[in-house]
RNA sequence: GGGCGCUUAGCUCAGCUGGUGAGAGCGCUACGUUGACAUCGUAGAGGUCGGGGGUUCGAGUCCCUCAGCGCCCA
């Protein structure tokens, strides 16, 4: 029967639709099959700070397509969905909500308070993420689905950390941090961001023990002077070698402080050319501290306040302190001149507050051995990286191999398995000595035993306990965790038979900012566990930008919510979209616009919208006033506010529009298919050449994706389908379909490339292919080529296509080519000379006698095509009296006119086809005569153009003998 | 400061190992709606491939340099 498709394809019924269906069969799960060959990839586990976004989309758009696509090949294929805990931005957020809806801080709250509330979170955001990828098409094996504090994800954590302590690799020591004194917490490097903010910019003087000198050094921090442990001056600076070893006074604590000579933190042409060095609250200054020996005092306490180092300072806020060094020193006549200066300043991203270098105890794990490790595996090319440059980011990063700062001041994480206790070790061995799950170890500087363990122990908890231990109270650093993910997800530490079978996994898709947060974490956490590599490729795809060239982010507006995407375009456009922007080019530009919430115009979005800068909108359109899209924390009463959206997803739209006509024109004409094997050798030009088509893309997509090249994927099929299949086979086909002797081939071959088009588009588009898919099995159920089969119950479980070689055929790519540029010629000619789309027009065409026997055959499709009604065509035709004329390599084509012709028009076209020519010419002839070009290029090159010489030659006569004939007119 | 990358049509981007005329989508112009599709068809306009220099018989493609932009690391 005649399936009856309405004319636009219905994105949200089919989406609807199939999820279910292929959900209810299975087809998402795996199981272990030491039958076949798995195929695996781990997600990327999105934060459970917020929803997804477009780059999650991108990304996980990318791996949907890897597994569909090799699920078709017959691989096992296995995609393990989950989320992250993400400690501190997920705290943060949760912390924020608490203090504007209820007024209290986390302290107020209490750690478990606290935690239970970000676990409501969790799994508010949990649950939409997870129906975010579903809704995605995102065919991941649900029931495997994991968190970074499920209970296994936990042990994991907890086995790895307690066998690196085991081992030395973890130790505690002090380290500058970024300090957020609002969160009072360590934040890491890339959880700041740099603002300029208005300053000062003093210059005092410390007065030289001994000598009636001073030396004059500039700060933008004055109250950093309590915690100063010398000035440092370049080693060759005339103006201060005398100073060199000897001691400056700050008579604000009364220390003396040594003059030290670094050329690396003191540049001579910069200010007084003297630095104050303080390395308890500078990098650069901890670092030169190091250089030098020089002791390093902290002199703030976590809330931002002076500590007791800070003399008769202590207790006040950091800037009140600054503003009473700066008098201080001003009555002490040690203050030289303040300017206004603006000051780049770090700020903490989950606060918002200037963060301070601090120096605090914090656990570091040893890089050196797990990245010696980590960068063999990509030197010895066991894992490659997609695009191979990344490589070296990856390979630069671990060679610092600076040791891994892993705990977090924070309460939503790992918490840290250490315990302190200052007990006799006699009591340890007494309570632990034969156990293998406790180790512990002497903390000279603190004068007490680090224990750690598996899991936690009744007499580490018990107050009563004479060991009277305390366990740290932070948590670890969410890499660390991230870190194992490949392979806890499959049961690690235990030896599952799914971590057997499924690890390592195959490829890891991700986007280049993380290579070296986690993806250099996950090779040597990986290799540090189980002794083999996490995965063998890396796959890094684009960043997505707005059309200002800037990150999209919630805080800028300019972030699009890929549901809305999916409202106006449909999951597949959103999809298409993305595989065309995952070129290997760094970052993709999306301009993004508004959609009027009145007419539903796109309003493209400026820079004075982003940063919620502008209120109110009118509509270009419909002249309506409106809310631009962005994080407003509230409903506007008066006005709507805009969804987002990008015309960029209008392509994949279309294109889903055209293959579902596509389909639906085949469908249409199915009455009497019977599924009938092709005999290759029998087939007209044009089934030879669709096939020809079809097994050279078919061929060319599968490399693409083996190479991770899916913007040329998705370009491939997309020209295939339209330019090739529709434009051209599917207008052909018709005149075939009428004809009784042709309709049963015409009608298997329709049938086999369609159903052949829809298995390679759909792990792009897997909706509107299983729609079509479905569609197709109602009224031929047996199908494909060369020999048709009974159709597979979904497209998704369908063979990956591949077709014979030799069905590529240049010779017949050639003929049909020029075919094609005989119809165009014809169109052209008749678009030229304003003739009526469907009125019929003779046409002559000159050609030699293999060429014109080509296109006698091809005559039914002229009428289709180009609504030529008499083709005469043979090598000795000759110019019709009244015609227009196109000459070509090939063939010369006459368009009949009778009477019609404009003598003055056809001079000038014709003479501007001659123009052309001759400037072709030119350009040859230039090569042809110069004899490097003879003596050096490749003979074929030269034989190519001095054919093409005479063939324009050839051209040009024909040309001239029009016109002049058109003269005689 | 070190590294990676980008600059091609009004916009967003392709152009792999250098070989005739430079490509796509959107936008623009003209024409066209009873038989797959106006989310469409046909035809067309539009580019000194960021500037300069070099290598080569030949450069959008390789090298150097300058300018602008983005990202990563310090």
């Amino acid at each position: 029967m005649i399936q009856d498709l309405p004319k636009q394809y219905d994105p949200h019924e089919a989406q609807k639709r199939w999820l279910t269906f292929w959900l209810e069969r299975g087809y998402y799960h795996s199981d272990v099959d030491p039958q076949r060959t798995p195929f695996v990839i781990v997600i990327p586990p999105p934060n459970v700070t917020g929803a997804l976004h477009l780059g999650h989309a991108l990304n996980n758009t990318l791996q949907d397509v890897l597994i569909r696509w090799r699920r078709m090949q017959g691989y096992n294929a296995c995609w393990v969905p989950g989320t992250d805990h993400a400690g501190i931005a997920t705290q943060a957020v949760v912390e924020k909500l608490i203090l504007q809806s209820e007024g209290k801080t986390r302290h107020d709250l209490g750690r478990e308070a606290l935690i239970r509330r970000i676990w409501q979170w969790k799994d508010q955001y949990e649950a939409r993420i997870l129906s975010q990828l579903r809704e995605l098409g995102c065919s991941c094996d649900w029931r495997r689905t994991r968190f970074t504090l499920d209970p296994i994800c936990s042990r994991a954590v907890r086995e790895t950390f307690f066998r690196l302590f085991r081992e030395g690799l973890i130790y505690r020591g002090y380290r500058l941090v970024n300090w957020d004194t609002t969160l009072q917490t360590a934040v890491a490097d890339d959880e700041i961001f740099h603002e300029t903010v208005p300053g000062h910019f003093w210059t005092f003087k410390y007065p030289i023990v001994g000598t009636s000198e001073y030396i004059r050094f500039a700060t933008t921090r004055p109250e950093t002077m309590l915690g100063d442990t010398a000035v440092a001056v370049h080693p060759d600076d005339p103006r201060y070698r005398h100073l060199i070893g000897k001691k400056a006074w700050i008579p604000l604590v009364n220390r003396e402080i040594p003059i030290i000579a670094d050329a690396e933190l003191v540049d001579p042409t910069l200010g007084t050319g003297a630095v104050k060095v303080t390395p308890a609250h500078d990098f650069r200054d901890y670092e030169c501290g190091l250089r030098h020996g020089l002791p390093k005092i902290n002199i703030l306490n976590p809330d931002g306040t002076i500590n007791e180092n800070g003399g008769r300072y202590a207790g006040l806020d950091r800037y009140e302190a600054r503003r009473r060094v700066v008098e201080d020193m001003q009555q002490l006549g040690l203050l030289e001149s303040v300017e206004d200066r603006p000051i780049e300043l770090a700020h903490s991203d989950r606060s918002k507050t200037p963060i301070e270098p601090y120096l605090s105890e914090q656990w570091f794990v040893r890089m050196a051995g797990l990245a010696e490790r980590a960068i063999l595996a990509v030197q010895s090319g066991s894992i490659r990286f997609f695009p191979e440059r990344y490589a070296r980011t990856y390979l630069d990063w671990l060679s610092e191999k600076r040791d891994w700062c892993i705990s977090r001041q924070l309460w939503w994480g790992h918490r840290i398995p250490i315990w302190y206790t200052r007990a006799d070790e006699r009591l340890l061995k007494q309570l632990f000595g034969e156990r293998p799950d406790v180790v512990w170890r002497w903390d000279e500087t603190h004068q007490q035993w680090l224990v750690c363990t598996l899991s936690d122990l009744p007499e580490l908890g018990d107050p009563n306990s004479p060991l009277q231990a305390e366990q740290d109270p932070d948590v670890l650093d969410t890499w660390f965790s991230s870190a194992l993910w490949p392979h806890e997800v499959f049961g690690w530490p235990d030896d599952t038979p799914d971590l057997r079978y499924y690890y390592p996994t195959h490829v890891l898709v991700t986007s280049r900012d993380i290579i070296t947060l986690w993806v250099a974490r996950m090779v040597m956490m990986g290799l540090y566990n189980t002794g083999r590599i996490p995965f063998h490729h890396v796959y890094v795809h684009p960043k997505i930008l707005d059309g200002f060239g800037e990150t999209m982010s919630k805080s800028k507006g300019n972030g699009v919510d890929p549901l809305d995407i999916i409202t106006l375009y449909g999951t597949d456009a959103l999809r298409f979209g993305l595989c065309q922007l995952a070129t290997e080019t760094q970052d993709v530009r999306m301009p993004v616009a508004n959609v009027c919430p009145h007419c539903q115009a796109l309003v493209p979005q400026k820079q004075e919208h982003l940063y919620l800068r502008t209120r109110r909108v009118t509509c270009p359109q419909c002249k309506q006033p409106f809310r631009p899209g962005g994080p407003w924390p509230t409903e506007d009463p008066e006005l709507p506010t805009a969804r987002q959206a990008s015309e960029r997803f209008e392509i994949g739209r279309n294109f889903a529009n055209k293959l579902w006509n596509a389909a639906r024109f085949v469908l249409l004409h199915l009455e009497g298919y019977a599924p009938a094997t092709i005999s290759y050798d029998t087939l007209p030009i044009e089934d030879r050449w669709i096939l020809s088509r079809l097994s050279r893309i078919s061929e060319q997509v599968t490399r693409d994706l083996e190479a991770y090249r899916l913007a040329d994927v998705a370009r491939t099929l997309y020209d295939f389908t339209w330019s090739e299949f529709c434009d051209w086979y599917v207008e052909m086909s018709k005149a075939r379909l009428r004809e009784a002797q042709h309709r049963a081939s015409a009608q298997c071959l329709l049938v086999g490339v369609l159903d052949a088009i829809l298995r390679l588009i759909h792990p792009m588009m897997p909706f509107v292919t299983e729609s079509l898919w479905q569609a197709l099995n109602q009224c031929a159920g047996t199908r494909g080529l060369p020999e048709p089969q009974p159709a597979r119950d979904s497209v998704m479980v369908a063979p990956w296509p591949s077709f014979p070689t030799h069905w590529q055929d240049a010779e017949v790519e050639k003929q049909m080519a020029r075919m094609q540029e005989l119809v165009r010629a014809i169109r052209h000619l008749r678009s030229n000379f304003q003739i009526p789309e469907k009125a019929d027009v003779h046409v002559t065409v000159r050609a030699e006698a293999a060429v014109a026997e080509q296109f006698l055959q091809l005559r039914p499709f002229l009428a289709q095509l180009a609504h030529v009604q008499e083709f005469y065509c043979g090598p000795d035709r000759t110019r019709p009296p009244q015609a227009a004329a196109s000459v070509h390599a090939d063939f010369e084509v006459y368009l009949h006119l009778q009477g019609l012709v404009d003598i003055a028009n056809e001079t000038r076209r014709l003479q501007k086809q001659r123009l052309e020519k001759e400037r072709q010419l030119q350009t040859i002839r230039a090569k042809l005569a110069n004899d490097q070009f003879l003596r050096k290029a490749p003979a074929e090159v030269v034989a190519q153009q001095r054919q093409l010489e005479a063939d324009l030659l050839e051209q040009i006569r024909v040309l001239d003998e029009n016109l002049q004939q058109l003269q005689g007119a």
